[in-house]
DNA sequence: CAGCATACTAAACGACTGTTCAGCACCACG
DNA sequence: CGTGGTGCTGAACAGTCGTTTAGTATGCTG
């Protein structure tokens, strides 16, 4: 026996490779990936991943679908009744804090996302109108709530918005590397937050040696 | 005894194998592109890569430093003495749109920089690095200027334009799909602009439907 | 002139790719 | 009992990969 079942598995066989297949997309280009490694990661044979998805692409798409589905469920729950993130833009932070934060640990969906907005195609494009329609929508409400305003352009608005939230997502490493920090940490966010909030605020110009605005938090907004 | 490294001669062939590899590695992945298809795009032989550049990685290096240096000169030559670049946010525009204006156009340098910007390694960090410099650097000089305030944090400033500014690059495709306008073609800038230097210029509660700024110009310094 | 480095190619090598195929073990259903 | 459908495997297929090797043509150098 060459592929021993040494997984504890729950799971079927066909998560598994799923699953494995998810993690290895996410650090290196499903190109780069072959579907002998996507086997022996999942424990099975190569045969079995042409066996279930009917071939590389096959395989491809289902992780792509359940990626964007899983996300766009966290999405929906996100932006839900109640929720603060589109009535206080100090509360929940941006969406790249806020999606970090709540999805789920154990499978790189981050990083698999991040890719997947790179690499065009039809998964791309959907994810991306999804995140700005929903950059939209949260720009309404800010201006709903009195701390924004639509703009002149409300799409460029909002596309704007999103492009520069997820800029700290797309090039996290890279400012990790200059400044230190990882800007989507704890710690970072203690340094990224003011200075975006501050400029969100008031400007380039505004508040040049002050604290933009300090307020008695309170627990549990998060 | 020691001969000249750049013969009249050489240069054809090899700078064809550099230049189609160049056009060829923007457009996917280095490790999606064969030396095959590189020396069949420059009409030689597959072991002649191998005999200038010693392999594939050597000629993915050579390219990624080629791409760099020019990179860097026009940088150099566009912070360099009477630049707008470092005075007047809204007279160069972005960062983006200044490259790509001067960008040579015969040669993908644009897609290229943002295939190298997003996958790691040694010359992305490099080239980020100097990124992140420039950008300091403006942000100085625009608060030198009276434009602009260094912030309580000024590498997380500088940090935070740069990457705003390098989203619009990399996320040009997208942008364009959902806005229906490239916002770094001629017309896009007519949209993006005003938004961006509003926001930038006042924050996201100000002027919301008046026009942010206007100057009876006649001319174009763009 | 001989000698030698350079520019270059055709052919082949071993490694790896995605996929196909015949067949084994198992469980459900008649 | 038999029969069929899954889940799954090892082996093999044809193709592509980067690289090596042997070799030719062309000049420069001493």
């Amino acid at each position: 026996m060459l592929y021993m079942r040494s997984i504890p598995d729950d799971r079927t066989a066909r998560a598994a490779i799923r699953d494995e297949a998810l993690r290895l997309f996410a650090e290196r280009d499903p190109d780069a990936v072959s579907v002998r490694q996507v086997a022996a990661a999942a424990g099975v044979s190569p045969a079995l991943v042409v066996h279930h998805f009917g071939g590389k692409d096959g395989l491809r798409r289902e992780v792509d679908a359940y990626v964007v589905a899983t996300f766009e469920a966290l999405l929906g729950e996100l932006t839900g009744e109640g929720s603060a993130m589109l009535t206080d833009p100090a509360a929940g932070g941006t969406l790249s804090e806020a999606l970090l934060r709540h999805l789920p640990a154990d499978l790189p969906l981050g990083a698999y996302l991040r890719r997947l907005l790179l690499t065009g195609g039809e998964a791309s494009r959907a994810l991306f109108r999804g995140l700005f329609e929903l950059s939209g929508r949260t720009l309404a409400a800010l201006a709903e709530a009195g701390v924004a305003a639509r703009g002149r352009d409300p799409e460029v608005r909002a596309a704007f918005l999103l492009a520069n939230d997820l800029a700290v997502f797309l090039l996290r490493d890279h400012l990790t590397g200059v400044l230190g920090t990882d800007p989507l940490s704890e710690e970072g966010v203690v340094r990224w937050a003011p200075e975006m909030l501050a400029i969100y605020g008031g400007g380039l110009l505004a508040a040049p040696e002050e604290e933009p605005e300090r307020e008695p938090e309170e627990e549990g907004t998060a």
